[in-house]
DNA sequence: GGAATTCTTGACCGTGCGGTCCACCATAAG
DNA sequence: CTTATGGTGGACCGCACGGTCAAGAATTCC
């Protein structure tokens, strides 16, 4: 054996991220890698390859990270339809936070990447495909709860909840105020999941 | 007077535009814009300034059509109702066009310059409370023609629906076929705009 | 035609980029 | 302690970037 690395793999892939995050792919140096690493360019590349690859395993890291969390959430939650719509209002929760500030990293570097690089767009597909699927078997739990209608389609209402998630959050990047977003939100869920309590 | 300028300024600003919506603001390059202009820097410079506000021209002269385009589609159409679902549908009419590939321009520069520019943040702030005024007086006519609940609040249903459509536009960049992204249109249509022809 | 004025072109500049490389260093095995 | 191995840091490279500028071309006025 010989020299041990100095740093934690993923540390380094956590800053990373957070810089690609705040400033996008394009925006962001390997002088700001290395400052939010604490890194040598010699180590980066080693370890990680160019800026590019590291990019990518920033972002698999960052998808695999918050399908773990959605997974948790959607399955944890007592009530499925309680789950759903908090999905909703997550983009709101932390309406002061830095979640509304930087938005999704995976939903920007599709808007930045998603033309020129085909593996980030492929990404990009498999990952809310992934993600109808998690939102869809917590729809059809819901049904058998019966808090949703049974003729609905989950799947098809897992994509109109995932696009209107998406929406909401992309709304709160614009400046959007937290009450503005927040009614918008609870109208959207209205709508999508009514309330069955009278059923 | 003097030499007359070679160039018509709506053409440059149109052609630099699609450049800037294709690669997005910090991976287009001067050489870029020459290319697609026709120009040379020196006259790209004395026209409109540096890259940046040379962008930022052309995003205004981008909001400014899409609200106009926008406007009209909304006091056009002979039924108000039919407007609003043509806007959740419009981003899959042109499905195989370039919309669905590039985006929206405006939601693109927030996504990638908002967090750094005020200026870009402030103009999209605007942006989204215009169409969000342009689509409330549409939904105020589908309710005084009986399309849409009188319950309703036209503000807040407008930013169900700019909220929906943005989120539609963007899984339609994520490489969502498009038979997929009709249905999840129809079926958020369906949902926040339901037929109300039995009342 | 000449003068004045503005537009155009492209050479030029300094800078910072992504990426490479190598001398040095820390560690583990013998 | 020596040696082998892999990690580290920074000097270095070529390039392309955004931006400047000056000389020349095109036009109008007199």
């Amino acid at each position: 054996m010989a020299r041990p690395r100095a740093f934690d793999e993923k540390q380094v892939l956590d800053a990373v991220r957070d810089q690609f995050w705040d400033a996008g792919y394009a925006a962001t140096s390997l002088e700001d890698l290395m400052r939010v690493s604490g890194l040598g360019k010699g180590s980066l590349y080693a370890a990680f390859g160019d800026k590019r690859q590291l990019f990518l395993r920033a972002l698999r890291s960052y998808t695999d990270e918050s399908h773990g969390r959605l997974r948790e959430a959607l399955t944890e939650a007592p009530r499925a339809l309680d789950a759903l719509r908090a999905l909703l209002e997550a983009p709101v929760d932390d309406a002061m936070g830095e979640g509304v500030r930087r938005g999704c990293l995976m939903a920007n570097s599709t808007s930045e990447l998603g033309n020129a690089d085909p593996e980030v767009l492929d990404h990009a597909h498999r990952t809310y495909e992934t993600s109808t699927a998690l939102i869809g078997d917590c729809v059809a739990r819901a049904q058998r709860e019966g808090d949703v209608s049974a003729e609905a389609d989950p799947t098809e209402l897992a994509r109109a909840l995932l696009a209107a998630q998406q929406g909401l959050v992309f709304m709160s990047r614009t400046g959007m105020d937290a009450a503005t977003l927040a009614a918008t939100a609870r109208s959207l869920a209205a709508q999508l999941l009514p309330d069955r309590s009278g059923d």
